[in-house]
Parts: structure tokens; sequence; C-alpha cells
DNA sequence: TTTTTATGAATGAACATTCAATCCGTTTGG
DNA sequence: CCAAACGGATTGAATGTTCATTCATAAAAA
């Protein structure tokens, strides 16, 4: 199930639709990471897409549905992407460990995006918001079950996946958060492989867990 | 070191100022956590503290200055009660502990004001960043200091302590950021507990680690 | 020609900031 | 002991600017 929120639209041609969007969306994310979204004015945002102020108003009703609009694309991708990078794995040791490095690469294409997310909720309407969180969970649901999974299988000792979720999510959300301070001292590949260090590698289990952990990188764990 | 920003004031009684500014940035948090900074007028945060709107200008130079205010306040604290309450226990994994538990507890009485740091931190000037920024550093290097101390002490495993300071700190934030999410599952006992389990427990040295881990605890961790 | 898409100047509301006027406690002079 | 003057603190209406949004018009497509 992706977000299935409706925006109005003036113009009929839906291929016409959904290009104007996107390139009114790519531009009104850019400004809006740098300016933030009160300070970006329509005019702006028209300007840096290469068309007037009152096209932008054939495409969505008011500036809020821009941000809405923008917004609901980062959890779409989330959604859209994670699985289909985790498809090709069986071991649930690789669809987690894929599932976070999926995550983290995403929210790195989209750093700007991410970021503005956590800035910018509160000025979306109840109805933004709610499409919002609900895309959110979905995404967290993608890997509760890769955790699950590994819980059930043996490969996780006991842990408390509802907090470990938020773990893993939030890692892969610092990256964005905290790129100031982290673009100095890591690259994202490196970044990803500490991350799956400290976040996986501690609830593994001696022996089955540690063994799939091993297989999938070079460095190899020794089974305690 | 505090942080040492200032801000003009045309009254001249220093009580008074103090007085005053605490009163407009208690209001102030509380509307812009549910109106968002921009969507807050002077005119409201002037009559949620029971003055008129000018006389905030008496005690700011500009909106944007109580916005800063405010943040700063935050860091602040952040950087005073961490250190003080630590102090009682000279055991790495205490202090470490303690430390996580008093990090927590901050955000969950400043919640507000915590979001409110992710959200508008951009609409502060390069300067207020800079002084918000610093304070988080400040902050971080407490932590990093009780980590590195368990780590000489042999109480942790190697780890890398750059990147799990920002686990602690983002652990002790998400709290505020997904309080929508935990309140409903989690006290903050619950999820400062979970937190140390989850954190802490992973990287500590299987004899001297586990033993100074269980002292403080009821919960017993069998020694490996 | 008719329909659809695009333009950008005009409109009007919202709001940060200013400032002339007022309030009120304290000091001064009779 | 009272009254007048003083000055810091406070008020809120007035100001000017900044946009989001609209709409009459033009360009392009069908």
């Amino acid at each position: 199930m992706r977000s299935s929120m409706k925006f109005e639209s003036t113009v009929t041609d839906p291929k016409l639709v959904a290009d104007r969007r996107a390139q009114i969306a790519s531009a009104a994310i850019t400004l809006f990471a740098v300016k933030g979204y009160y300070r970006t004015t329509i005019l702006d945002i028209a300007k840096a897409a290469g068309i007037s102020s009152g096209l932008i108003y054939q495409y969505f009703r008011e500036k809020e549905d821009v941000l809405c609009f923008a917004l609901l694309r980062v959890v779409d991708t989330y959604e859209r992407e994670i699985p289909r990078r985790i498809s090709e794995a069986q071991d649930p040791i690789d669809r987690l460990c894929l599932a976070v490095e999926a995550y983290c690469s995403i929210v790195d294409e989209l750093r700007d995006a991410t970021l503005l997310a956590y800035r910018s909720t509160q000025s979306l309407s109840a109805e933004g918001r709610k499409f919002l969180m609900e895309g959110e969970q979905r995404s967290n649901a993608i890997i509760l079950d890769c955790i699950n999974e590994c819980i059930k299988g043996r490969y996780f000792n006991d842990v408390n996946g509802d907090l470990l979720v938020y773990q893993y999510v939030m890692y892969c959300h610092t990256w964005a958060l905290k790129y100031w301070a982290f673009r100095e001292k890591y690259t994202l590949q490196e970044y990803v492989q500490e991350g799956l260090k400290l976040l996986v590698e501690p609830h593994l289990t001696s022996r089955k867990g540690r063994r799939a952990f091993n297989n999938r990188q070079g460095d190899v764990l020794p089974e305690l």
C-alpha cells in the first residue's frame, strides 16, 4: 500500500501533471532545505523551477500541498525501494542488513527531504501529517519484520523488536540529521558498516547468528 | 563553559530582565511547539505571557532572539545538569548510565523545547546556530568521556566511541521525537531501562563490565 | 477556432516592529 | 508630610512590508 493522498490540479494531461509536480517539488525541496519552508516564497520556487508563480497553482491547491507532496514522495520511496532491495536475499540476517543499507542510501540520496520531514511536519495539515505518519509506520514495519525473522530463526537473541526498529531507523535518519558532523569522519559505506557492528552484531546469537553475519562480509567475527 | 551569547535589553534591572525573559521564553516555547515558530505571532506570545506585544521588544531585539534564547537554555540545561547528576558516582558504568538517565529525564522535562531544536534551528541566524551546535558538542563530550572511561577501565569492549555517543544522544532525543509512538508503550523509566539494555549491555566486557552493570540494578545478568 | 496551459501584475490579509502616550514607584523640594 | 517632577517600565494602535493567492490576458496546442 502506497500513500493515496490526492492533490488537485486544473491541468488534465496526467503525464504533464506528474512531470510538472516533480519539477516543482524538486525545486521546492532544495529551497525548503536551504531557507526553510516559510522563508521560501512561491516566487522562489517558481524561479528555481523555471516557471511562473501562477503556474504552481495549476498543479497544487496551495503552498502547503507542495510541501506535503514532497514529503510523501520520501516515505513512498522507502516503501518502494527497501522491499525491492531486500527481495534478492533469503537469509534473515542478510535481509536485515540489506534493509539498513537500503534505508541509509535512500536517506543519503534524499538527505534534504529527510531533514525537511523532521523540520516541517508541523507545517502540514492534520491530514497530511496522518498520511506521513502512516507511511513512516509502514516502512518501520518492513524493518520490524526483518528483525522478527532474525529472532524467530534464532539468529538474534531475544530483544525488544519495537524499540530496536527505532534504533535502526534513527540510525539511518541520523545520517541526514547529523551530516554536518559525520561528513568529515565517514563515507556512507563506512557509516553503514559501523552501524551494523553497533546495532546488529551485539544481538547475534553466538553460533548461527554470527555465522550468518560473517558470511556476508569480508571481516570475520570469531564465534564465541 | 556555558553558552555566552548576549541578548539586548533596554531594561536595566537584571533581575527583572531575567524574570521577564524566562516568562516570555516559557510562553513562546509552548506556542512554538504547538503551532510552530512562524505561525506563532508576537501577539500570541505576549498574550500567553500576559504582557503587551511591545514589551517583548524591551527584552529581545527581535522575534528570532526569543527562539534563540529558548533553545540555548535547553543546551545549557544539559551542560549543567548532566555533570551534576553523574558527579555522585565513581564507577564508570554507573556514571555512563546516570548520564543517559539524566539526559533522558531532561529531554522529558523539556520535551517541547527539544522538539523545537530539531524543527527550528534553521530559523536561527548563523550565529545562533553556531552557539547551539557548540553547546550540543559540549554535552556530547560529557557522554563521550563516560564512554571512554568505560573503555579505558575495561568495562567496555573496544567500540567506536564517537559513533556510540550519537547513539546514546539520539536515543535520548528520540524520546521527544517519537513521543507520540512511545507514550502508549513505555513510561520514561521503562524507556531508559530498555535503552541501557540495548545500548550499554551489548558492549560490556563479559566479567568486569557485567559485574558493574549488575551491581547497579535489580535484574541480574549472568556473566558469560 | 476552441481548448488547454502559462504568465505575472494586482490584491489584500497577516504580522513584525516602532513609538507616542501612559502608568506608577521613587525622589526631591517646599 | 505633601505635592510635584522624574524616569524606567509598559501599553497597544499605527506603519510598512512581505507574501500567498487570484485573475485577466497571452501563448500554444488541438
